[in-house]
Formats: structure tokens, sequence, C-alpha cells
DNA sequence: ATATTGTGCATACACAACATACACAGTTAT
DNA sequence: ATAACTGTGTATGTTGTGTATGCACAATAT
């Protein structure tokens, strides 16, 4: 497991989590089938409680991204190159459109954002 | 006063009231010396209670946009165009890192940032 | 059986939001 | 002058919500 959690950042660790893993298997990173490690694992290994890495593990499912057997793990779900691209976009352009709208409220361009935008990128 | 609050937004309605309040400023909307409404109006104006608008202010007072003087009220601080326009870009700028880092971690190359955008700006 | 896995429950803590009462500054009446 | 009134921000105490926790329970695999 490859994730990267801040106890200084303002957003709440289980959303970290779910947002990384999340992305990662959007990215095509964690292949259909795929077992996650074991809630306690992962809770040790990131030093977090095991309710935690559930609540993080709870939203994949409910997004549709993992699917959860008691007693036996929790598995990256089945869906097509297709439908894991249509949902990254999905994904993307929901928290594109927050973003665009601070952007807008400050009086922006297109054009100014882009030019912002790819100095720091 | 001009702002609009959203009561099922995830975000706290204190929080909503200082970035809407923040962008006008920093767009020029409020000119320096602009008196703002008194807590207690702006209250009741967006039926809301005193203490939430009272932290907004704080929030507004602590970034250096307005001066509060008790028993007088809320005025937008004094200062140069120049420097109203680089606190807007290091407030823009500060906002842009953190969703930029949330699209680099789909893989999206800045092209691709743009692709989607313009799509939706 | 036993070990491994996910689940449910009760709790501690932090924070947002509220109603109410308080303290300070300016203005007016005496 | 100074007391009283009005307008302003401030402080206190309470309630509800959400994050994070530990520990005990249920289901599965070997």
């Amino acid at each position: 497991m490859n994730v990267a959690i801040s106890s200084t950042s303002e957003k709440p660790i289980y959303q970290q989590l779910f947002e990384q893993i999340s992305a990662q298997i959007l990215k095509g990173e964690l292949e259909s089938g795929y077992s996650l490690p074991p809630i306690r694992q992962a809770a040790l290994e990131l030093r977090v409680s095991v309710i935690t890495v559930k609540k993080a593990w709870e939203e994949l499912e409910r997004s549709g991204l993992i699917n959860t057997v008691t007693g036996k793990g929790c598995f990256v779900a089945e869906f097509s190159p297709e439908e894991m691209l249509q949902l990254r976009n999905e994904t993307i352009l929901k928290q594109m459109e927050i973003d665009t709208s601070y952007y807008k409220s400050f009086g922006l361009t297109i054009e100014d954002v882009f030019e912002l935008m790819k100095k720091i990128y």
C-alpha cells in the first residue's frame, strides 16, 4: 500500500485515505480483484485506528470502487477500461467545478487561470 | 451586503461568509474605508447567529482585510492597488496549489487539465 | 479449533452554531 | 460636566455534529 497521510492537514484522515486509494484505482494502478491490505494491517502501517481505515474503505465501497467481504477482505471492483475512464473523469470534473467556481468568484477569466496554473504545475 | 450562504454546503457558514467578503474586497468591489454592516444586521439578514458573523469578520481581521473598532464598526482596510493585486494572487495561488496537486494525483498533465476546464468554465 | 478478516457499539474530544448577557464608544439631555 | 441612551463589538455557556479511538462480536478460511 502506497499512501501518505498528513496529521497536520485540515482534511480528515479517512478522507485523505479515500482520495488516494480512489485515485490509484481510477489510474489503473490497482487492478481489478486486487486485495487491499486488511484494515488492521493498514491501520498499523499508517499508525491510525482500525475505525479510521474502515471509514475510508466504506467510502470506497459506497463509490462502487471496491467490494467488501466479511472475513475475507476488500477487493478492487471489476469494471471495463471505458467505465474506469468515465468514472475518473466524473470524479475529477466534480472537483473541478468547485475549483473553477472559486476562481470565478475572484473575477478570473479562464485565461487568467491558465496563466497562473502554468507557473505552478 | 451581497452574499449567499448555503446551509446544505459542507463548508462551515462562517467560512462561506469569509470567502465571499474576502473575494469582494480583493476584487475591489468594496473600497477602502467602506463600512461593513453591523454584525447584528448581517446576522438578521443572513438568518444566522451573531457569533457566526463575528467569526467570519474575525477571519477577515486576521487576514488584514478589515479593521474592527469596538463601538464603531468594521471597515475595509486601506492598501494600494498593487498590494491588493498581490494579496489576491497569493490567496488564489494558495488554493490553486491544492487543486493542482489533486489533479496530479490522478496523473493528469497540465494539458489534460486545460482540456477539461475549457468545457466547464 | 484457531487464526484472520470485517463489523458494531460506547466513548472522548474538537468544533460549528446558537441564545443570551456583557462591555465599550459615541451622542444627547440635563 | 455627567448621566442616560443607543449602537457597536465581545464573552459566556449550551447544544448538536463529526472525527477518531478501543474493545468486543460475527463471519470466513484453513
